[in-house]
DNA sequence: CGTATTTCAGCGCGACTGACATCC
DNA sequence: CGGATGTCAGTCACGCTGAAATAC
């Protein structure tokens, strides 16, 4: 039986998660922007538009969440909404040219942390790592 | 260059601790606890008393949440907050024997987390993961 | 004096919930 | 009608900060 909070499996887990996740937010606030930010640009990379809420489907990200990054981006010029013409209720966003050339500036950012904060691991153990997490939540 | 968030391995990573944290949170909550107080508790067993601050710093607790977190054990009576006699501004927390059972309730608990989250993989993969994330933040 | 402890108020982020109006 | 959509308000956990009061 562990005896303190640090033995346990989760509380490692949560430890590296938070990391990371610190690293690569830290960064992408320098770089003026967020998480969730880069979750809605990389979402909307390489297709035409989505709506709203597929948006947050493919984005895992919650309708309401969607909706004030979508307008924070819009107000950066980075995303643009229109009404769907088939589909009055849908919104459709679309990365601008700006949104497009800021995603591709946050996407370098973005593979420079996950160098730097798995980048202690060579190329097998980052492998073995990624299947391992894998199956925790299947 | 990955184009999807969730080909990420710090995407990976967050989903795989909020879903542990998820269920340990989840199952102490159906106990009447949380994941605080539980982390407070077991950095309390085993020893004779604690102060608050030494207590924060062993269960990585920010001092605030420590004071808050402590309060609400107190109220359940599960701990005890006595003035340090050789230190008068510190307070020396203590498990009551309420707390020492609750706490040997909750550890079973735990376990059973640990071992569903992470019982899907087999002995020497747990240990694996182990060293794997614990390299992630040395 | 500087340092450490406890406490309180409050912030920011991420995940989420409930309600509502709108539309198919 | 049910079901999906977008929006807004608000909640909660967690990790923090800043300031104050107290004690060493």
């Amino acid at each position: 039986m562990p005896t303190s909070w640090s033995d346990l499996e989760t509380s490692l887990l949560a430890r590296a998660a938070t990391h990371a996740h610190a690293v690569l937010a830290g960064r992408l606030s320098d770089a003026g922007s967020s998480a969730f930010e880069y979750r809605v640009l990389t979402t909307l990379a390489g297709v035409e538009h989505r709506t709203q809420a597929d948006l947050g489907r493919a984005a895992s990200l919650d309708r309401s969440d969607v909706t004030a990054t979508v307008r924070t981006l819009e107000g950066k010029g980075l995303v643009t909404r229109r009404p769907d013409p088939e589909h009055a209720r849908r919104v459709l966003v679309a990365l601008s040219p700006a949104g497009v050339a800021a995603f591709a500036e946050l996407a370098v950012v973005v593979n420079e942390v996950q160098g730097e904060v798995f980048g202690v691991l060579d190329r097998e153990d980052r492998a073995r790592l990624w299947h391992l997490l894998e199956r925790l939540t299947d």
